[in-house]
DNA sequence: CTATGTGAATTTATTCACAGCA
DNA sequence: TGCTGTGAATAAATTCACATAG
């Protein structure tokens, strides 16, 4: 049986797990398993694995009692159920060192994302390419619309993030990845995830004695 | 008033908000905002106003009622509160792409963290500096004993970084920021926080609509 | 006998709602 | 009046515990 539906509502928590499952799974693959129980699963991944369990049960019945998972029939259905088997277009606003960084992440590639253009605001960008993309003029970008772009990339001064967002927004984009260290506001539709190392870094202190 | 101690556990996510205030007080600030109220707050970071109350209650009574906050007295507060008043050493294991970019990353210096020193496993790197610090052999990391290292930073690969993380135990560390896309384990008292983008690019597409 | 899948119990986190101070 | 600080109420997430299937 396979991904059936259930109408209880799915925790967000869950999903913030499923690519850390999926990255698990991968790695016990490399390591040359085959099967593997949500207790095993759970040592690679440092979840309980009721915990596992109950997040995988909100989609289906992928296990097999006695035995355990399948990994690499797992992976697929996470994936699956994360959308990462449809190709998606993106665009990075912003080529800076950043940008230029951002561009250059394998990550990318893996979850399907097609980077298909880069904006800049710096007439001395315009024209260049990175990484085979030419650089366009900033003031292009709602003329995305008509480009069917999934995702939006923000790589720019704080200071231009949010102003950024609202074009993005305008040229149709479905998710913003905004690596501009500020709140952004978008409408409710849109999903915003914004990565800021510095985030994770500044609570570290807090849980180191005193000595 | 200034700092009650109150035995109420402190949650998490309380933790995890302190550096997105902080982050939203500095910007204010920048914008030249000398007062602000739990709401104006609540619109620089995306968080509830009751929320930022009740956070900031469980460390003490910084606001005047009818007013809001001192931007400059609640962001010292904050960083007292995440001990980020206090210099803290740090050494990074893992001197290529990924580690020579976190060593160039001024978060550090923001937050006084101190990168004293680098190791790695390449003869060829090891002897050479990056960034003015002399890259040694991680043979020696169990020798930083001595030195009390407060910070491990892990950017080796995958597969040697649980045994990085033991090393750096061993050494002493009271923290570890991991950069190696994979869960690590350690000794309930040493803090691990792991930095993985795809993580994060890993869950965009549940969100989007299938059009 | 082993390990899943899942309601029920518990724990944790968020939001409400209002007393109390400036 | 305006906004904080906080118990009480609510919501969300986690863990328990066990029936059930291989």
């Amino acid at each position: 049986m396979s991904v059936k539906f259930k109408y209880r509502r799915i925790p967000d928590e869950t999903i913030r797990r499923l690519p850390v499952y999926l990255r698990g799974l991968l790695f016990s693959s490399q390591m040359g398993y085959k099967k593997i129980s949500s207790r095993g699963l759970a040592e690679f991944v440092g979840v309980n694995p009721c915990q596992i369990r109950k997040d995988l049960s909100y989609f289906g019945d992928f296990g097999k009692r006695g035995v355990g998972y399948d990994i690499e029939k797992l992976a697929r259905e996470i994936r699956k159920i994360l959308k990462l088997d449809v190709v998606r277009s993106a665009v990075l606003v912003g080529a800076g060192n950043l940008g230029s960084a951002v561009l250059a992440y394998p990550g990318f590639k893996i979850y399907n994302f097609n980077i298909v253009a880069a904006f800049d605001s710096d007439p001395k960008k315009i024209g260049k390419k990175i990484k085979d993309i030419p650089i366009e003029d900033v003031c292009n970008i709602t003329k995305l619309k008509r480009r069917k772009i999934d995702l939006g990339i923000i790589a720019v001064p704080r200071a231009n993030a949010q102003k950024t967002a609202d074009e993005l927004v305008k040229a149709g984009v479905k998710a913003i990845l905004n690596f501009s260290p500020c709140y952004i506001t978008a409408p409710k539709r849109i999903k915003v995830v914004t990565i800021d190392i510095a985030m994770d870094l500044a609570r570290l202190p807090y849980y180191m004695p005193t000595s």
